[in-house]
DNA sequence: CTAGGCTGAGTGAGCGCTTGCTCACCCACT
DNA sequence: AGTGGGTGAGCAAGCGCTCACTCAGCCTAG
């Protein structure tokens, strides 16, 4: 019998995958994970097949109903642990200090920004499906991402009841800056010259500027 | 013979499909490009089934193809069109006139930001779409983004180079303003508060922030 | 110590259904 | 009589998923 041995990043090579979000699964289920962020990714949840997805487990097709009931429930898994990698990553740059709100802020984009980058695949995945997701999985990913703006927006209110930040609409503008951040995964592109960090302290001075912080927050001088 | 009548949007109700953009076709091909943009946007290129778009237009499934010969080359239909009317506005908002760079460039914002609110359901499929189109239409819609953005980068270089703008690299800057536009198509809901003509002036007021123009330009008060 | 049964992981074959698309044909107008 | 728009029926392929089954590892009764 013929052994199919599953397809692997070549070594050295760094996914665009985001290995750290679902490590803590078993063996297979994290092959499983992987493939299918990869094969979502590339031609979109409705135009995988299960059979690729099996496939890129190193599993038969009927391998992948031992661990998941359906493609769908792979599909909630994937966005379930992006999100949460995404509000930990958030909640994380936001962890107490007391600094002033703009460079926390630049934190919180530096941080967003690295991870669409670096893991667009995952992103992209996280991002692009929402639509696909099954009612129950899409109530907690939209509870999810609910919870990261509202860190934000927190954050925003802060600076700007201390003086530090100007801004009218402090939830408009938090969306607009986390979507500014989010629609990196759908551009980046890994063989183009800026790396993650350098489009990320770009991004940091862009946003720094948009909220009315004072500019010697900014650590870089990317822009200006 | 039961002759079924083409769903349309309630009259009054403006549709989130902009119709200007296929206005030339005959009348037949319009009703198809329409429906399609609908069931694409509603559930992405591979999941929407030729039936469903014969029955939006009203025809019955072989229909479809007296108009188009395939699938994807609705799609590519689609995209061609709601390219090319992003390239026009862009265009439009920069023909020549004497004004400072900033109030230009705001203008480009103003519509662009409106248009992918207002038409969100065409934006979403032009914006998400890109992988599922033929190689040909994919590098004709490859080549109108790249024109889009090469006048905004322009326009850009040209306002630093009379002092009016302060941005350090035009060219990854230009990327995210219009990046920060374009991903109003995925977040805008039209049961929102704000109106797109409201999301626009804040946006054009934030982007005058992250080019560094003067805030003197700036029409509006909606941030600071 | 070992026979026997249990369990969880995995498989090959294939079912029932839907898909994109085709084809022979129809018919209202020129 | 010809033609362009449109149809009903249906084909071949591919889909998600199921089923009866194998097998290695482990627990336990005698």
């Amino acid at each position: 019998m013929p052994t199919v041995s599953p397809r692997r990043s070549a070594p050295g090579t760094a996914s665009s995958v985001d290995e750290d979000a679902f490590s803590d699964l078993p063996d297979t289920a994290r092959r499983i994970v992987r493939g299918a962020v990869e094969a979502f990714a590339a031609r979109g949840f409705h135009a995988t097949t299960t059979r690729d997805i099996a496939g890129r487990a190193g599993l038969s097709p009927a391998g992948l109903y031992v661990h998941y009931p359906s493609k769908a429930a792979v599909l909630g898994q994937v966005s379930r642990l992006g999100h949460e990698r995404a509000f930990a990553l958030v909640s994380e740059s936001l962890a107490d200090d007391d600094r002033p709100s703009g460079a926390r802020l630049a934190d919180v984009v530096r941080g967003f920004v690295t991870w669409h980058a670096r893991h667009h695949t995952t992103a992209r995945v996280v991002q692009n499906e929402l639509d696909a997701l099954a009612p129950t999985d899409r109530a907690a990913v939209v509870d999810l991402r609910r919870r990261t703006e509202a860190l934000v927006e927190a954050e925003v209110r802060r600076g700007v009841a201390r003086g530090e930040l100007a801004v009218a609409d402090p939830h408009a503008v938090t969306r607009a800056v986390l979507s500014l951040c989010i629609d990196v995964a759908r551009w980046y592109d890994p063989a183009g010259r800026e790396s993650p960090t350098e489009i990320a302290d770009l991004y940091a001075t862009l946003v720094l500027r948009m909220l009315g912080a004072d500019p010697a927050l900014d650590p870089t001088t990317e822009a200006r």
